[in-house]
DNA sequence: GGTGCAGACAAAGTTACCTCA
DNA sequence: GATGAGGTAACTTTGTCTGCA
């Protein structure tokens, strides 16, 4: 595919043909059909594009640019004012810089790589901590029950979801299939079905956690 | 209006070069 | 001086969107 200039000024020019540009077997002179490549030796490192005309470069394995502070504070500035660029600003920025737009667009899309990356390593160190904060959570409630299962006196009793009322421990009885708690015939409609754990934090009076209130009954059952 | 095509562009992944410890 | 790691410019591939015939 060619992707030809989008301005008259521009000499961007890149000719990558899919699936044959990055053939081991490709010919290295292949490299030289992007002409945004290189153009001449000595001044990589020092100036960057101080002239404008982008010689045949022959053949030069790639350099690699360094940007100046000033051109990366003026690319950090308008990446904070805007993460993806216009051609006009793209031209514009390029000229200020002394850059190519080609070169501009690289910068900015390798920044947003980089800001996406930073954002997820944040979010990867939240959600670790948020995960370590419910793993102690969910053990001290866990203690939490085992004391109050130590401490009981009389048989327990569990608060019926229907009728509000206190029910006895006895009542509930283990379905063999799904191993979860339900309540017997005392409590008037639907059979009700619970988790151990949320029978666990009944009898504690405790408010079952959103993820327990909103496990359903298997139809099964 | 639906379809195919080409161009532009962004994201994701990779490569290669440079610097520094 | 050699070397490995880290940073990053430059590149490739792929997918999506848009305008046009």
């Amino acid at each position: 595919m060619a992707v030809l200039p989008r301005s008259s000024s521009s000499l961007e020019l890149t000719i990558s043909v899919p699936g044959f540009a990055s053939s081991p077997s490709l010919p290295s002179s292949v490299r030289e059909l992007d002409i945004n490549q290189v153009p001449s030796e000595d001044e990589w490192m020092t100036e960057n594009m101080e002239d404008e005309e982008e010689s045949s470069n022959g053949g030069h394995p790639r350099k690699k640019l360094r940007l100046t502070k000033q051109q990366s504070h003026l690319l950090e500035e308008s990446f904070r004012q805007n993460h993806t660029l216009i051609p006009k600003q793209k031209e514009t920025l390029a000229m200020q810089l002394k850059l190519r737009p080609r070169q501009v667009e690289v910068w900015f899309q390798n920044r947003r790589a980089r800001s996406k990356l930073k954002q997820t390593e944040m979010e990867c160190e939240y959600l670790k901590r948020w995960f370590g904060s419910l793993t102690e959570q969910n053990r001290r409630l866990r203690r939490e029950v085992e004391e109050l299962r130590a401490m009981k006196v009389g048989p327990p009793t569990v608060i019926s979801p229907h009728s509000c009322e206190p029910l006895p421990a006895s009542t509930l009885s283990m379905c063999p299939r799904c191993e979860r708690v339900t309540t017997n015939s005392m409590d008037k409609g639907p059979t009700k079905t619970t988790t151990d754990a949320t029978a666990a934090a009944a009898l504690s009076s405790k408010v079952a956690t959103p993820a327990l209130q909103s496990r359903q009954p298997s139809a099964a059952c």
